[in-house]
DNA sequence: TAATTGTGATGCGTTTTTTGCATCACATAG
DNA sequence: CTATGTGATGCAAAAAACGCATCACAATTA
């Protein structure tokens, strides 16, 4: 959208912070940047920003307009997604904030099913932390975000949870392995591989060792999933994930050749975690990302029953 | 705002729904503001307008477009007012619409007040029907809007209201000028002078009327109040007003000399109508247009106290 | 202290975009 | 059929945007 550029460029230099860089990304020269907000400084009457050595930063008007800014871009995106939509085909851009818990297998496969009915549809996957998927949303820079507990931000609006019970991951040749059910207890001194501090599982399961007073043998934290789960099968330690991170047939239909196993924590240790979906409060989304929205919320009931709420 | 003007444009050619006529009124050829047009329509991706032989319409994506136009326009214009009153003197420029009664003398002093406080301020005052400024209000052509009964709309929001009892208008040596106050027998064959059947305070009037089952000796029906109440001093006639209508003195201190009287008409015979002071549904006003909404109720407040409401 | 580096602003010639004129193609009304 | 209105389009002129070179300033570094 043309009429949009010079708003555009505003937001990018307000984003770098410093004309040159932002020129930069832009892909035109600095002078050019330069004199686009020098103009609509012009025009608004008052700076945006203030010129600092070390680049530019956004002064109150100039936090205000930008604000405008965004909304305005989201709102844009809004009406064309719904314009699309009157021709039939659904066209649109998705953007979703979330964490790595569910970039594994469920936003692949739910992200697929929705492309396969509209083709037209495109997405940005944003793998980030909880922090930061809000702060997304709050920039207009995603649509959708799923966090994995906990909610900080009052501009949040959940508009369906998940509860996920915590598992217990294995080689199926550890001792646990063949117990139907984890107690912490069972885990005392255990060397154990964890997500790092800021996942929102480690969170949880820290307030159940507290809680019962258990200390696991720490060996490996890493905030790569793909590592927790491979590492099981080259050394016996257990680890932990919730069911929307683990492949779908991990619970429901175990192999006897699994190589790897995943056991419920008894729910009196560690309560379930609440996987949230959700946008910024207040705001209208695009049919193809309110349509997503849906889509995630039908997969969910699915997998889960009564354990999603909207 | 250079950036504004492709949908400044659009937005015209909208209510002229002739690109010629829009153009003249744009001060620019038909072929630059055709072409303007075929390049958003371009970039949306899809025409906005039909085109007939007897100029333009708006198609459904045109219609879902302009309402946005006119949304970031409004919104625009509220930023700027913040912008503004960041600098310490507060600018902007307030749209009102409303029905004859408030232009008389209320709405002249209010305006005069405020803009002794804040002369940056300006301001459009459109007089017309309550349907038509109910209509400005969707259209974001007015900000705020004085409605005498009745209101129709649901997207009208009030933000205040002030009870209006009518009054009897006759000249001082009329055989009703010595009563204190008028009941509707009194009047039975009189004749009168009427505003026109659709102004508010005629349709109040109408059904008191009906239900006395008294019928005026109507003479003349006009929509000028200038010439309703001027005329009372050249036959005599009956005519009705409300207080927001009338000098500010006629009621409260009367003079002796006053050639012409005001006597409220019994409650019993016609309930008091309701001013509505309000705004359209859901949107966030300009500063400038928000603080005089707070001028308008402080203004309602000192004149008729007990009787308003927010 | 002096040199260096990085920042935003500005003069000027070039390139791109927008505009206006003349004209076309089409539909409607008389 | 003609006259009059409409929106669309080719082309040249006008206007706007752009990029290069350079300035002025501040912070950092030698």
């Amino acid at each position: 959208m043309r009429f949009m550029t010079s708003l555009r460029f505003i937001d990018a230099v307000a984003r770098e912070k410093s004309i040159r860089k932002a020129a930069e990304k832009l892909a035109i020269t600095s002078t050019a940047l330069n004199r686009r907000i020098l103009q609509i400084e012009d025009e608004i009457g008052q700076p945006l920003f203030e010129r600092l050595a070390s680049g530019v930063r956004l002064n109150t008007a100039g936090e205000l307009f930008v604000q405008h800014i965004r909304t305005q871009t989201a709102e844009l995106a809004r009406v064309q997604s719904q314009i699309a939509d009157l021709s039939g085909i659904r066209r649109g851009h998705v953007r979703i904030a979330s964490g790595a818990d569910t970039m594994r297998y469920f936003l692949p496969e739910t992200v697929a099913r929705y492309r396969g009915e509209h083709p037209a549809v495109t997405f940005d996957l944003v793998r980030q932390s909880g922090d930061a998927a809000e702060q997304a949303l709050r920039t207009l820079e995603a649509d959708l975000a799923l966090i994995f507990e906990p909610i900080k931000s009052a501009d949040f609006q959940t508009m369906a949870t998940a509860r996920q019970q915590l598992y217990c991951m294995m080689s199926a040749n550890h001792p646990l392995a063949k117990k139907p059910m984890i107690r912490l207890r069972d885990c005392v001194g255990q060397p154990a591989i964890l997500p790092r501090a800021d996942a929102g599982l480690r969170q949880l399961l820290n307030v159940g060792l507290i809680r019962r007073s258990v200390e696991l043998g720490t060996v490996i934290e890493s905030n790569s999933q793909e590592f927790l789960q491979n590492y099981l099968t080259h050394e016996m330690v257990i680890s932990f994930q919730i069911p929307i991170a683990m492949p779908s047939d991990l619970i429901t239909a175990p192999l006897n050749t699994s190589v790897i196993v995943a056991k419920p924590v008894d729910l009196a240790d560690v309560p379930a975690g609440i996987l949230h979906i959700g946008q910024l409060k207040g705001r209208v989304l695009p049919v193809a990302a309110a349509k997503f929205l849906d889509s995630i919320i039908t997969e969910l009931g699915a997998r889960y029953g009564d354990d999603i709420d909207q």
